[in-house]
RNA sequence: GCCCGGGUGGCGGAACGGUAGACGCAAUCGACUUAAAAUCGAUGGCCUGACGGCAUAUGUGGGUUCGACUCCCACCCCGGGCACCA
């Protein structure tokens, strides 16, 4: 007998010749007689090209890869494209470092990561392969962008944003840290005052949130979606400063508690402060605050811990559910982008309010008592933020539950005409600019005559042009590019000069998913027909740390393509998986701590299949999980073990066809196998189908467990059978291997086979362990029938030996029996 | 502070309210080998030479139940998200 020696490296590149050369993972838009009902979209998010692929990307891509696999096999149509988020800061940093053109270290890296793909075998269509860097790619974002502004969805305006002073450009606030840290270089971020291109995405803030509903997600990410649109229902109410006769709305979600609001506080940013104070006494004092207040870091004037400050206006405003004149001031605590920026202060039952006004000594009254009585009513207990019942709120109010009254008064206040129900959001409008070059222009030339003119589309793409120099000062090194900035007006044709900021990159990677549905299309970003075919996503697969930003605005874009007739669906995945991260030692693996695997190194090793099966086999997919080199080993015995034993079969039958010759009438122990094959059967679909991979790997192991016990107690035909079973059961963790096994086995194409069928007598069987109980706890085991009767079954359990033992002289008093597991005997 | 996850052997992890620890790693012993590696087999709390038996056990404390890793209440620890958003 020839000798069987597992060679993952001249099996998984066999195999991919045959993938790529007969290029079978490519789909074509074409209906077929399944119609498109039986069409699945598999996706994972795309990566950044930096370097090489990281463990992250290799269990992100053999968590989808299986999923795709496992559709296939059950007869669906699977779109499953590649591409690459090309354009970005890395890429550019690099270039001031090195001189070296974005495009060329991009490029170096996108061969890279397809070389590596190719080597796990990940079964992509590479028709439909795209770069977000292409000019054929960010035409058509730009194209994007002119359909956003053309529907006022894209404005321009000048706005206190946070600027980097070491990327030198603008963030995003979701760019922006906890800390006030850039999230990419860490730096301080200050605030500037600049004028910048924003979308309205707090437009749609309503349906993000209320859209969550209708799709498949995590609860934690959509929590997190929740959290950050952050609704909230209340009231717009009006103070009026009668000296001035200006009134000054202010947002507030406990109108409940206006009769308790005792001063009045606005934002130093707030354009109305320093016009206040002009003149007065105050004037000095308030400059001072606000110049103060201004060049704080967000993470200063962020910090709820620190001590409030601010300063007296000097003037008052009417409260105007009593008609009191309460002073008003200027504080940092009070911020201008949120509600109206300003605010109705009421100590006696805000937190912060109370702060402030114990530190200037300002009155606090109390408006709400707890219910259950009035002795709680000591100052002690302010503020109280809970609920109760009003009082000090005038006979109209007083007695009234603060939940109902909440209501009333802001009906009387719109009768009034002093106010309204409203609901804000935390949501704020995305800004897209970015002083850099390595990103896609924006499509605008500033014309002196005409003001702000789009690019015609026929004009598209305005094409990035070559620069010397990437180094940034405050403005867009395109800024640099005079051939290029300086241009004509498409509408007079007079002099102008092209806007020279680019698109931060999360705009290109909001609508990759539609155009790997139409990658060719150089009419057009896409045909809707093909997006009919293909969208929404079935299955989105990726980091949670993308649950914000990525995912936010890739589900704003849907809904104002939507909007403007480009798309038929409001929502781009349907079903989302977030995968846990792959730490070493306990740890995030990076280049300073020096634990980073390299999945290059590992696949040369022990080869992809026995890489990717192991990263799916350590634990759940969605928790973090920890690379053990010995466990990976345990993997790669398993897949030697399994292909040798398979090799050694074929051997001996022949690659005898699909058909096996096994029954329900077999006995003894090749009926076992045959059983614990279709239970495997059972096993992996079921653990597919909700993501189970570790369990579903797991039950494969235990397969091949008995195999090899059985191996000289079987029939050839039996173990030929278990053993394809095996390597269908495993194609999607290991489709090298599993490919060779099964057509070794068989002489056909696991991947164009069906999903094996488990048979419903074999996953019975005729008699059971019974377990036996005595108070609950397990005191013996017998063989019992499969159809056995409650009757029967406590028979056979007060008859197993250790029962007797703890029934001795004891009184059953109940006896509980779960056909086909246990019976318990209740004795006292 | 608020909102999510999560605490199970030496380790990663299994377990519709029903045999806790599947599967894998590590360890120990044995077979094969001149030897090692690889491979194959066995073992895994305590008592017993063994047959067997016994108890303990899923972060802590209570509760519901014939029966709780699983459900309920309170608390502790770890990880993540948000946080002066009125």
């Amino acid at each position: 007998m020839a000798e069987h020696v597992y060679d993952p490296y001249e099996i998984e590149s066999r195999w991919q010749r045959v993938w790529a050369q007969e290029r079978t993972w490519e789909v074509s838009n074409e209906h077929d007689a399944r119609g498109s009902d039986g069409n699945a979209y598999v996706l994972e998010m795309l990566p950044y090209p930096s370097g090489e692929p990281h463990i992250g990307h290799l269990k992100c891509y053999a968590l989808g890869d299986a999923i795709a696999h496992f559709n296939r096999r059950l007869g669906r149509r699977v779109l499953h494209p590649m591409g690459y988020d090309a354009f970005g800061l890395p890429a550019e940093n690099h270039a001031i470092k090195t001189g070296e053109h974005p495009r060329d270290s991009t490029a170096a890296s996108i061969a890279s990561f397809q070389r590596q793909f190719r080597s796990w075998g990940i079964s992509i269509d590479w028709s439909r392969e795209l770069a977000t860097h292409e000019p054929s790619y960010y035409r058509w974002t730009q194209w994007i962008f002119l359909q956003l502004f053309r529907a006022g969805l894209a404005y321009r305006k000048e706005a206190a944003v946070k600027w980097c002073p070491h990327d030198q450009t603008v963030l995003a606030n979701e760019q922006v840290d906890a800390d006030g840290r850039c999230e990419r270089c860490g730096h301080l971020v200050e605030v500037r005052q600049l004028e910048q291109w924003f979308l309205r995405i707090t437009d749609f803030a309503e349906r993000l949130l209320n859209d969550l509903d209708e799709i498949d997600w995590p609860a934690n990410v959509k929590t997190m979606q929740r959290n950050w649109i952050g609704r909230s229902e209340g009231a717009e109410v009006t103070f009026r400063c009668d000296e001035l006769g200006i009134d000054y709305p202010v947002f507030t979600t406990r109108p409940d508690t206006l009769f308790g609001a005792t001063f009045f506080v606005m934002a130093p940013e707030h354009p109305d402060v320093l016009r206040l104070v002009e003149g007065t006494e105050h004037e000095h004092e308030v400059q001072e605050y606000v110049n103060t207040a201004l060049n704080e870091t967000n993470e200063e004037r962020g910090n709820a811990e620190k001590p409030k400050t601010g300063v007296a206006l000097g003037r008052t405003v009417t409260n105007p559910v009593n008609g009191e004149q309460i002073p008003m001031f200027v504080a940092d605590y009070v911020l201008m982008e949120y509600g109206t920026g300003a605010i109705m202060a009421v100590p006696a039952h805000d937190e912060r309010d109370h702060a402030f006004a114990t530190a200037f000594g300002l009155p606090i009254r109390r408006v709400i008592e707890p219910a259950g009585g009035s002795d709680a009513a000591d100052a002690g207990e302010l503020p109280y933020t809970g609920d109760g019942v009003l009082v000090n709120c005038g006979q109209e109010f007083d007695g009234m539950a603060n939940r109902d009254a909440l209501g009333e008064i802001v009906a009387w206040l719109d009768t009034e005409g002093k106010g309204h129900a409203s609901v804000n959001y935390k949501l704020r409008d995305w800004l897209i600019s970015r002083q850099r070059y390595w990103g896609a222009p924006i499509p605008i030339v500033n014309c002196e005559r005409c003001g702000t003119v789009p690019v015609p589309d026929e004009q598209l793409p305005v094409e990035l042009p070559d620069i010397e120099d990437y180094t940034p000062k405050g403005r867009s090194p395109l800024a640099a590019a005079e051939q290029w900035v300086n241009t004509t007006c498409p509408e007079c044709g007079g002099q102008a000069r092209r806007e020279t900021d680019t698109m931060d990159t999360f705009v290109d990677s909001s609508w990759y998913f539609l155009r790997y549905c139409d990658p060719h299309n150089d009419s057009a970003a896409w045909d809707p027909e093909a997006l009919r075919e293909w969208m929404p996503v079935d299955q989105y697969i990726g980091g949670v740390e993308h649950a914000i930003l990525h995912l936010m605005y890739a589900r704003f874009f849907c809904k104002a393509l939507a909007d403007l007739g480009h798309l038929d669906f409001q929502e781009p995945f349907a079903a989302l998986f977030t995968q846990g991260m792959v730490t070493k030692d306990g740890a995030k693996m990076s280049k300073s701590r020096g634990n980073v695997v390299s999945p290059a190194s590992i696949v040369e090793r022990v080869g992809a299949d026995t890489a990717r099966c192991y990263i799916l086999f350590v634990g759940p997919p969605d928790q973090d999980a920890d690379w053990s080199d010995a466990g990976v080993e345990g993997v790669h015995r398993f897949l030697s073990r399994l292909w040798r034993l398979a090799a050694e079969t074929a051997e001996r039958t022949g690659a005898a066809g699909e058909q096996f010759d096994v029954s329900p009438a077999m006995e003894g122990e090749d009926l076992a196998l045959l059983r614990k094959t279709h239970w495997a059967i059972d096993k992996v679909g079921g653990d597919l189908r909700r993501f189970a991979f570790n369990t579903a790997i797991a039950a494969v192991m235990e397969l091949l467990n008995d195999c090899s016990r059985l191996r000289d107690a079987v029939e050839d035909e039996t173990m030929r059978f278990a053993l394809a079973s095996a390597a269908s059961l495993l194609f999607p963790f290991a489709p090298h291997v599993c490919a060779d096994i099964y057509e070794r086995l068989t002489g056909a194409r696991v991947w164009e086979a069906d999903w094996p069928h488990a048979e419903e007598e074999l996953l019975e069987t005729d008699a059971y362990e019974l377990v036996c109980q005595v108070n609950g706890k397990l005191r013996d085991r017998v063989q019992a029938a499969a159809g056995a009767g409650p009757d029967e079954l406590k028979e056979l359990c007060k008859l197993a030996p250790n029962v007797q033992a703890h029934l001795d002289g004891k009184e059953i008093v109940k006896e509980i029996v779960v056909p086909g597991k246990l019976v318990n005997l209740v004795v006292r």
